[in-house]
DNA sequence: GAGTTTTTTTGGCATTACCCCAAATTAGTC
DNA sequence: GACTAATTTGGGGTAATGCCAAAAAAACTC
């Protein structure tokens, strides 16, 4: 039920923008609308339908055309992890002066090219910190919340 | 005499691929003839001419058609920060229960996109380390070397 | 429930970062 | 000065990302 059942995963198949799609479809919860996902990432509906068809393809969504997307339970594990290594990755970053805006910033920049092993790695080694930094991926809004590990 | 003198750059201005040829171009010190970074590269030597005829415009060479290419005071100080910013990066890395190899190998996917500001941070709060665990970047061999803050 | 409006999708096209191949050009050597 | 090896030019190609205009589907309105 979480990415432990999909062990072949590298962290590393999804471009930068797919991960922000997939990280705001998890957010979201449920079906979500191609306008609301367009105005979110800032970009043309018509790019928003075409990646989400990409994700659909690749197994990561459900698309019912002119109606939305879901996540497949591959895609809700991928997901998660994608905001496991979000969090880990910026909880890190702060403990080396870097404010949580700042780590946010910067590991979104980033991220996507770190592996799932690595992550563990880093996340076995703080000891599966509950506590991250922050709550929203990719995009503004950074606040203090509880994650698993 | 190093990037002190460039407080303009953020250490997002090169693309992955550029930063690999400034890093190579740096290590092999003096002037460097295309084929040497093509094998290096492993790319046609004709996708290096062109890569290193955008790094010359954009101030960071200076190239010599046919004879090669040599780095500008600011090309030299800038391919010091990438190497300070992979061997900061990778030292990190080994903290948190990854190899040198694995830190090196993971730390060469993204530190494109990791900015100047976080990297100086990031050394001052490690109390500007001497000693790195790679001395090689974005190709193979990875070795100790003492570096400078 | 038919017409209008809004949402979504299609098709076409553009850019940036990479890369290769074949042909032309230049440098270095005997 | 001619040959060979290195380099550059010109022409293409892919993947990721994005926009616009037009078509199609769904929603709303009266």
């Amino acid at each position: 039920m979480n990415e432990q059942n999909y062990p072949e995963f590298t962290g590393l198949e999804l471009s930068p923008r797919k991960a922000d799609y997939l990280k705001l479809i998890l957010e979201k919860k449920g079906t979500v609308k191609t306008t609301e996902i367009s105005s979110c990432l800032q970009v043309d509906p018509s790019t928003t339908t075409k990646t989400l068809s990409e994700l659909a393809t690749a197994g990561y969504l459900n698309h019912v055309p002119y109606r939305g997307v879901d996540l497949t339970e591959m895609g809700k594990a991928y997901a998660e992890f994608l905001v496991r290594r979000h969090r880990i990755l910026s909880l890190l970053f702060t403990h080396y002066g870097l404010s949580t805006e700042e780590a946010c910033a910067e590991v979104s920049r980033f991220e996507t090219f770190v592996s799932r092993d690595a992550v563990n790695k880093i996340c076995n080694s703080m000891g599966h910190p509950m506590i991250g930094v922050c709550g929203e991926i990719s995009h503004e809004k950074c606040f203090h919340e509880g994650h698993y590990h």
